[in-house]
DNA sequence: GCTGTATGGTAGCCTGGCAACCTGGCAGTC
DNA sequence: GACTGCCAGGTTGCCAGGCTACCATACAGC
C-alpha cells in the first residue's frame, strides 16, 4: 500500500470571493504605484461604485488591507496609502501536498532555525535551557511531534527576539501535519526516531555551552536529516552550509 | 538646528476601533484553544449579538482572520477553525522610531540576506547577475536608497524561492526610511558610502563566484558594517558569525 | 441499502441610514 | 495682517434589515 500518498483529488478551487478580488486589485494598484504614498484615495461611496461592489464589500476589503499595514484610514477624512506601501505583513500561501510548495517553505524554516539558534547559544538563559531539556525529555519519553514543536519554539524564545518566535510559529504550524507524519513514519525508516532525537540533543548541547557558531551547525545538522528523513530533496543547490560530509 | 530630531510629541493613540477589538478577541479565543481545530463556530448572527456588534463588524473581522489563515469559512455552512490555527501571516509592528524594535527588525534582516546571499550564489543565473550589476552601477552613479532596495531584491529573486522574496520586500520595506536617511547622512560618516558601495561590490563578486559560504560571508560584513553605520548596535550577542577575522 | 428530494440554516452580498469626526473656508477680533 | 473661533460639507465607523446561493441533514421512495 501507498501510507502517505495525497489523494489525486484535492479541494476544487472555488471562484473567488468578491472581496478577495477587491484586496487584489487594491493591492495591485497600490503597488502598481498607481497612487503615491500617502496619497488619498477616493472615497468608500466613489471606489464602491467605480468597482461595482457595495460599500460592505468594499470595507470588508479596506479592512484586510489596513490591518496588512497597506493603507490607512481616518476617520471624518478618508483612506490613505501608508508611509510603507509593502504592509508589514508576510504570507505564505497554504502548502498542501504539493512538493515544490512544501521545499520553499521547508528552506525558509531552514534559515529561520539556523539563525535563531545562533542567536539562541548566545543569549539563552537558564529558563532558556530549562525549557529545552523539558522538550527533550517529553521526546525521548513519547517522541510526540509536539516535543518537537516545543524544542525548536524554546529556541526561537532564547533569541530575546519576539519577531523570531513568531516566524518559527508560523513555519512549524505551516509544516505542522507534515512534521506530524513525519514523527509517525519515523519508526519505518532506518534509524528511526534515533537519529531525530540524537540531532536535537546535540542541538542542545551547543545551546548549552553557549557556541553560536557549533549551534548553527547542530541546528544546520538537524534541518538537513529532518528534509531527508521525509524524502525532500532540498535541490538544486545545497542548503547546507558545506559540501563536506558533516561533522 | 537638529534636522532630523523628531518632534517629542508622537501622534496620539487612538482607541481601537470595534473591528480591531474584534479580531483581538477571537484570535486571542482560537489561540487559548477554545475551539478546537476545525470546529465550527456559532453563526455570524449568533456571535454577533454575544459580542455586541453589528454583523457587518463581525464580517470585517472574520475577514481579516480568514486572511490570515485562523479561520476558513464555507458558504452555507459555517465558520470553521482552520486546520492551521497559528495562520499564515507574520506580522512585524510598525517601527518608529524606538531603537530596540529597530534592532530586532535588522537582527531578522540579518539572517534573512544572509541566507538569501548563501542561497543566490548557488542559483544564480546571467539574468541575476545582470541586475545585480545594473544596481550596483546606479548606486555608484547615484548612490540612492532605492539601488540599495533594488540590489537586495535582486538577491532575493537570484534564491529562486519567492517566499525570500516576500520576506526581504517586506523588511526592506519597514527600514525603508532608516536606509533613505543613512544615504543621505552617509556623507558626514568617516567613509562615507564608500564603504557601503564597497560592500555591495564584494557581494556581487561573490556570489557570481557561485561560492554560497563566501557570499554569506560577505552578506554578514555588508549587513554588520551597514547597522554600525546608523549606529544600531546589534547588541548582546555577536551577530557575526565567528569571532575570528573570516575564513 | 441506495438514491433523490425537501427543509432549515448559513455565509455572501446588497441597500439605506445615522453619528462621530475631519477639513477647508469664512467671519470676527486683536 | 495675523490669529482665533465657528460653520458646512464630506468622510469614515457602525448599525439594521433583507435577499440569494449554497450547504447539510433528515426523510421518503426505490
Amino acid at each position: 500500500m501507498q501510507p502517505d500518498k495525497v489523494p489525486a483529488l484535492a479541494a476544487l478551487p472555488r471562484p473567488a470571493s468578491l472581496v478577495e478580488q477587491v484586496v487584489a486589485a487594491l493591492r495591485a494598484e497600490v503597488a502598481a504605484g498607481r497612487f503615491a504614498r500617502t496619497a488619498r484615495l477616493p472615497a468608500e461611496q466613489a471606489l464602491s461604485t467605480t468597482l461595482g461592489v457595495s460599500r460592505t464589500v468594499l470595507r470588508e476589503a479596506l479592512a484586510q488591507l489596513k490591518a496588512d499595514g497597506v493603507l490607512v484610514s481616518r476617520k471624518g477624512s478618508g483612506v490613505y496609502v501608508s508611509a510603507t506601501p509593502a504592509g508589514n505583513a508576510f504570507r505564505l500561501p497554504a502548502v498542501g501536498g504539493e512538493p515544490e510548495r512544501l521545499r520553499e517553505v521547508f528552506e525558509l524554516r531552514y534559515y529561520a532555525e539556523t539563525g535563531a539558534a545562533e542567536l539562541a547559544a548566545a543569549r539563552r538563559g537558564p529558563a532558556d535551557l530549562r525549557r529545552l531539556q523539558a522538550a527533550l525529555r517529553a521526546m525521548r519519553a513519547r517522541g510526540a511531534a509536539a516535543a518537537d514543536a516545543a524544542f525548536h519554539r524554546a529556541i526561537a524564545v532564547a533569541t530575546q527576539n519576539p519577531h523570531f518566535v513568531a516566524l518559527v510559529d508560523l513555519l512549524s504550524g505551516q509544516l505542522h501535519q507534515v512534521i506530524a507524519a513525519s514523527w509517525e513514519n519515523a519508526a519505518r525508516v532506518a534509524g528511526g526516531p534515533r537519529d531525530a532525537i540524537r540531532e536535537h540533543a546535540a542541538l542542545y548541547r551547543a545551546i548549552r555551552s553557549g557556541d553560536p557558531a557549533a549551534a548553527r551547525e547542530a541546528a544546520a545538522a538537524h534541518l538537513t536529516g529532518a528534509a531527508r528523513r521525509w524524502g525532500l530533496a532540498l535541490g538544486g543547490a545545497p542548503a547546507r552550509p558545506r559540501r563536506g560530509s558533516g561533522r
